[in-house]
DNA sequence: CGGGATCCTGCAGGATACTG
DNA sequence: CAGTATCCTGCAGGATCCCG
């Protein structure tokens, strides 16, 4: 398997980027970044995110690779996300961007 | 103006992220980061837009101050479109997102 | 608690035609 | 050439219920 070229419309590379792009995906790796959560605690660490969605999300994530999923087989359930050794150098990408936002943040907003 | 936070659902940072991270919002970013481009020639480099979301794509863009439209009062029309210096630097981010997805490709496609 | 199943809505995104 | 206008579709995303 060769590099991606995102440029070119069939290039799968665009499958991983809507994941990681996507409204959740983004911040689910940001979250993760801070290390293992279980599934309400990501929850209520994303504000906004529906269940469905949350679990959608971390399914592509999943299905990627960049994210692990750890199920104890305790009553009540007891499940736990944490990024893999691959998520954790995209997450750093995604920081990246999330950070430049926050920050010129002010920079952008003059234009509103 | 503060600092953003991503994490929390009413955090204006959130419209700029879906911007930035659109479908064709990343490969508008990308594209232009090779220098001023027409708007067909945009068109063209980067593979399956349509005309009526690279408008609206480069709209969301300029109303950010990521992207500046030159416009050349002649006919036919002659559209030029660059990143502004605030682009460059969020464009920057976006392509170290970019280039480690199509990098790691390879390892992320054996999951599948 | 961690979801899956179901139903619903809005909007991103597409196709096509038209115009200054 | 660089769009806008119009119409249409699909799917992201949401709300709710339910179950092991």
């Amino acid at each position: 398997m060769e590099r991606g070229d995102l440029l070119s419309a069939a290039c799968p590379s665009r499958e991983v980027l809507k994941h990681m792009t996507s409204r959740w995906g983004v911040l689910v790796l940001l979250a993760l970044e801070g290390g293992t959560l279980r599934f309400s605690a990501l929850r209520r660490r994303i504000g906004g995110v529906s269940e469905r969605m949350l679990a959608k999300t971390l399914h592509w994530l999943e299905g990627d690779g960049l994210v692990e999923r750890i199920a104890h087989e305790v009553v009540p359930p007891h499940v736990e996300y944490r990024l893999t050794p691959l998520g954790r150098e995209g997450a750093a990408r995604v920081r990246a961007l999330a950070d430049w936002i926050e920050q010129s943040l002010p920079e952008i907003a003059q234009n509103w």
